[in-house]
RNA sequence: GCUCCCGUCGUCUAGUCUGGUCUAGGACACAGCUUUUUCACAGCUGCAACACGGGUUCGAAUCCCGUCGGGAGUACCA
């Protein structure tokens, strides 16, 4: 039987990365054995706009090219793969639990739970529910009463369980620990332990690799699929993902956690894959960089840690430089040029993902629809002369909006730091002249007048080049200076200079 | 409280099963140097860890016990 793997996201309307870390093992571990990979979502029918979360799910897989095979949109064998739509199978499996005696019903309220509960911790001991063997009489009475039930799982007691858990090795769990556990509301809606089971079942999956936090709750699922009759699939608890530099679980309280925004940010869907695989896995001593194809090859359950470990976003952005080396110029061009289009928008996006209740929007609209319109034709020529300075795609804003303005914005500390020094006016005021009449205005010609300028003044090469760059693009770091005058072009590196001798003209 | 999981440089990890090749290797980050008109890239150098305490052994990061620390579960949440 090929290899069947699931993740089963609740549409909540954000993707985290932690749980995009699950879904690539998933995905990674059925694309490395030819198997299946199935997206199913674990809605309740209570929640409201599950196609608007799920439309932001699907939008972060596909961005990442986790394809799926069976799911939402697809379709597949066993649909639907919604749970909210499953209840009749979930009916059909309590039905039969109830049939063979492995549930019953738990005509409690939650007011004399609570009373039990209180009475074990007060007798310091361990609360487990244990049903209550009701009479023939005793349920007629319930009825009568028109007290409702749920349908509660008997754990046999006096066993042991041994889940062999493909990443954390054999665990242990003693059933006398586990309580009887609710599988069926008094409503008839289903809970996870016992939907999950019967899902995971009925699409066959075979490799269940979900978080850390379900492990627990495992020996009740070993339960239920044994009382079904199901056989056992193999199960994989992968760490959680801490936040940066520390081993509290990753929150959105710990800067960027949502895929949108590193989405929005430009970043490469490979280099994001890259290096949320390396979270919490390793193919040996000392590889770093995986492409797509290599981590389909590698990948495998047992070199994945069983320790947490935290989000690196220092890694992540050196990564992504590493992948960036790996684009052409067009390939940039085209990427970068949303950015270009909507600066603006981008730039808004980014002062509201800093404010303190920001909530994730999902993958900008610019990004999601290519533009028809052409490419500023300046374009390839900056990204030629930022060269390896172009980490992320929105960098052409943070890095490069200068070449796109008419007017430049001083950077006050590169102007108190290379404007504000003896000697420059006059520097900048003969560079001027020499400017209106250098041609043709382009590198090599501006690099000649520059050195010859300075050598026949006795000029600091140093203090007239970053002169002319602060002057010209406002920024103290940048491309080299000649690429960036000759892209600005004659008349926007003059108007500059002026500006910037305006400025200096007044005291600071 | 009880049950279970986890514990190697600041971070990600190799090594742990099968004790010696580990005076613990690589990468990111950081610091310094080289190159350079700035920054980036590249190259070099440096910094820095086996949670703690016992035990077994000729020998322990590795095996055993305990302690401490972190996490999960203990729901009619998922």
């Amino acid at each position: 039987m090929s290899v069947r793997t699931r993740f089963a996201p609740s549409p909540t309307g954000f993707l985290h990365i932690g749980g995009v870390r699950t879904a690539l093992f998933n995905w990674l571990l059925s694309r490395r054995d030819g198997g299946q990979f199935i997206l199913r979502i674990d809605d309740t029918d209570q929640q409201r706009h599950v196609e608007d979360a799920v439309g932001l799910i699907l939008e972060g897989f596909e961005w990442m090219g986790m394809d799926w095979d069976e799911g939402p949109k697809v379709g597949g064998p066993h649909a639907p793969y919604y749970q909210s739509k499953r209840g009749d199978r979930y009916k059909e499996a309590a039905d039969a639990l109830v049939a063979s005696g492995h549930v019953y019903r738990d005509y409690s309220n939650e007011a004399e739970r609570a009373a039990d509960k209180k009475e074990a911790e007060y007798q310091k001991r361990a609360f487990r529910f244990r049903g209550k063997v009701n009479s023939e009489e005793e349920i007629a009475a319930y009825d009568a009463e028109g007290r409702t039930y749920a349908l509660r799982f008997r754990v046999p007691l006096g066993r042991a369980l041994i889940l062999q858990d493909a990443i954390k090795g054999p665990v242990e769990q003693r059933t006398d620990e586990l309580g009887d556990f609710v599988i069926v509301r008094p409503d008839g809606s289903p809970l996870y332990n016992f939907a999950s089971v019967v899902d995971d079942a009925d699409m066959q999956i075979t490799h269940v690799v979900r978080a850390e936090e379900h492990l627990a709750n495992t020996f009740s699922q070993l339960l239920v699929f044994e009382a079904l009759g199901y056989p056992l699939p193999t199960f994989a608890h992968v760490p959680y993902v801490a936040a940066p530099g520390s081993k509290k679980k990753l929150s959105k309280r710990d800067g960027a956690v949502g895929l949108d925004e590193f989405i929005n940010e430009g970043y490469l869907p490979v280099a994001m894959m890259n290096y949320l695989a390396k979270i919490g896995w390793s193919y040996d001593a000392s590889t770093e960089v995986f492409s797509r194809a290599d981590l389909i090859e590698k990948f495998s359950l047992d070199k994945v840690n069983s320790s947490p470990a935290s989000h690196d976003p220092d890694k992540l952005f050196w990564l992504q430089g590493e992948w960036m080396k790996t684009l052409t110029i067009e390939e940039k061009v085209e990427k970068t040029a949303p950015y270009v289009a909507n600066m603006q928008a981008w730039i808004d996006w980014n002062s509201r993902r800093k404010l303190p209740d920001f909530r994730s929007e999902g993958v900008l609209p610019f990004l999601k629809t290519p533009s028809t319109e052409p490419p500023p034709p300046q374009l390839a020529a900056v990204i030629e002369a930022l060269g390896d300075r172009l980490k992320t795609f929105c960098d052409i804003i943070k890095l490069g909006s200068y070449f796109f303005t008419e007017d430049v914005h001083f950077d006050p500390d590169a102007v108190k730091k290379r404007l504000r020094k003896e000697g420059v006016v006059e520097i900048l005021t003969s560079l001027r002249k020499i400017f209106v009449e250098v041609e043709p205005f382009d590198v090599p010609t501006l690099e000649a007048a520059v050195h010859t300028y300075a050598e026949q003044t006795s000029s600091h090469m140093g203090l007239v080049v970053n002169a002319l760059r602060v002057a010209t693009t406002g920024q103290a770091v940048g491309p080299g200076l000649y690429d960036c005058l000759a892209i600005l072009g004659r008349d926007r590196s003059l108007k500059r200079i002026d500006q910037a001798l305006v400025m200096l003209s007044q005291p600071s």
